[in-house]
DNA sequence: GTTAGCACTCCTCTCTTTCGAGTGCTAACG
DNA sequence: CGTTAGCACTCGAAAGAGAGGAGTGCTAAC
């Protein structure tokens, strides 16, 4: 019954695709002929629509309306139809956004980026945050704040600080202190905080060689500290921005997303997904089986250090996106924000 | 024209607000007979409601609908008419919120405590964190990363961390950082942050007296790394809570809302206003003159630590709030928070 | 001063009607 | 045989028309 996607059809799909993303409002026949001149009747791309919408490309909210995409359509539409433009060297310089993030420590470049993201393409920009576990030991401290709190910190090569307070034996002294920090700096130093880990495992198994209490202990505390290492951290910018926009004036709609921004969870799941791949990847609608973002789409892209892959930033918005622009936007930003982390020598 | 507010008119409007509080919709005369025996009849209920609204305390919407309290009403209300309940201590045992606070990192703390005002309030519960400028220095820490970027990590007594990333001289020796570190720890300790700062310009300013070069520049990288201190933090959570309540079905009303949590200003302004008063604090709609909030209601209380007030924390949310029991959960939290925060020995 | 009675107002809800956009089908056309 | 014009039909959105009802203000009686 399904007739193959010829030539035609797909100029027509493409147009009532584009002139949905452009309008929110479903696409007629008449209105395609008109803003397109593909040089056929309406008659005849009634005909191409019905096929189309038999193949699950389309669909009609109801009988005397005009046809919208379904997500199948959508996603072929990115992936056969779409041209993305990408920025010109020239138009990179002149968005500034260099400017914008350079010299600033890696959460507020995180955060920035976000906004970024949000403001040039109106949606809500998302960052996931490196996983601290990923990032490489460069430093601890041990910092005596009472007698029974000391607050340890770790730093990472990229300047990330992460802290938790531990409970330490009172009894040492701040000289002893210093020299577990010693000790701990030059055992650890370079490694990432997940191979520090099983390095202190590892230094551990060995304790019975090891005679000295006190290295004893480092490790202990150490260890203590980074047990439950804090969850990954999300960047959500510019939720507000996501209310301009029709289909969200369905307040049902509207809460359930506010719901996943506030729990985080599903974002940081899905973003981790496209942590996997490399380059802009586009999660539409209800591809993504997580109910709380139904009738959204995720375009998403990982940026990374030297050492690899780090994090993944992103989009979100509804379906009806448009992804012709919004693609290079996140593509731009991903390799701007590596580019960054890498020449900044971190 | 206007009569004195006697029992009885009080007795209404007290009713009138509670039927409002509870039901967001206009009270009748009948209805407040009906709902609380006050011994007279609907037509005199209408006489002193027409009195009630000649002097402000109410409105009617239209012709033929029920009253409602005007923000001069809740503000009478509020002062004249509401007995809080203030929690037994049973109570507060069962509530458990202690166990959920305790052995927390300030900064988790503060969030946790955000988020248990928004979960019982059913509104969005907001934390304005200490102005770091006011934390009392504990210790101080130069890391360095690369050739060119050195870590400051500032840690206040009570563990809260800040830090930043300025340019150091290449030729410091890790030693020499050691030999900066130690005597600002010494010079600076047990000042607050705004403290610290004086004391700097202050040992500057001796600055021909010290011969010792290094200790020079120890108090030009610190002063630059204090320069810019990180804005007021505030935490906003339960920000969907807020959208249960019928006053948000109005898509504006509710932007610009969420404008308002996005931009933050605002909100650190309001909080940092009552923070120059102790105890709780009740801004009701436009009697804080700002749009965003237009239609909102904030109370608020301080926190403290021994050394005096260092926070405030609150709930927003519409003007049509149960204050008598909003009320009891901001004081009891603040009072909870300020407990753990001297307790705590920090 | 309080209350019952009553006319009046105005909102809300529902039911209809109208309107128009858009469709699918059919038959004619090149 | 694909394409197109014509046309009946469908269905939602918008506008209009009551009906119903809650609530008021006023007046006059208690």
């Amino acid at each position: 019954m399904s007739e193959e996607i010829n030539d035609r059809s797909r100029k027509i799909l493409e147009a009532i695709i584009e002139d949905y993303i452009a309008s929110a409002e479903p696409v007629g026949s008449r209105a395609v002929t008109r803003r397109h001149h593909l040089g056929v009747s309406p008659a005849t791309v009634r005909n191409v629509m019905a096929d189309l919408e038999e193949m699950g490309y389309l669909k009609a909210p109801h009988t005397s309306a005009g046809r919208v995409p379904t997500e199948k359509g959508y996603r072929f539409y990115i992936d056969a139809l779409l041209q993305v433009r990408h920025f010109s060297e020239l138009e990179k310089e002149r968005l500034g956004w260099r400017y914008r993030l350079q010299g600033k420590k890696t959460d507020e470049l995180l955060r920035e980026a976000g906004k970024i993201l949000s403001e040039i393409s109106h949606y809500t920009g998302l960052v996931l945050a490196p996983r601290f576990s990923s990032t490489i030991f460069h430093h601890i401290e041990f910092i005596k704040l009472s007698r029974e709190k000391t607050l340890v910190v770790f730093v990472s090569s990229s300047g990330l600080v992460q802290n938790k307070i531990i409970e330490v034996d009172d009894s040492l002294t701040q000289r002893e202190l210093e020299q577990m920090t010693n000790y701990l700096n030059l055992t650890l130093t370079g490694l990432t905080i997940h191979e520090v880990k099983a390095r202190i495992l590892q230094e551990m198994a060995q304790e019975k060689a090891l005679y000295d209490k006190l290295m004893k202990k480092a490790l202990q505390y150490s260890r203590e500290a980074l047990q439950e290492e804090g969850e990954e951290e999300v960047f959500i910018e510019g939720t507000v921005h996501i209310l301009e926009h029709p289909e969200f004036a369905d307040l049902e709609k509207m809460k359930r997303l506010f719901r996943a921004f506030e729990q985080k969870s599903i974002l940081v799941e899905l973003l981790d997904k496209s942590q996997k791949t490399q380059g802009v990847q586009i999660f539409i609608g209800n591809e993504s089986e997580y109910q709380e973002i139904e009738g959204c789409s995720l375009i998403a892209s990982t940026f990374s250090n030297r050492r690899g892959t780090i994090g993944t930033l992103g989009v979100i918005g509804p379906t009806r996106m448009p992804y012709s622009t919004v693609i290079p936007i996140v593509d731009y930003t991903a390799k701007l924000l590596s580019h960054i982390l890498e020449g900044d020598a971190r």
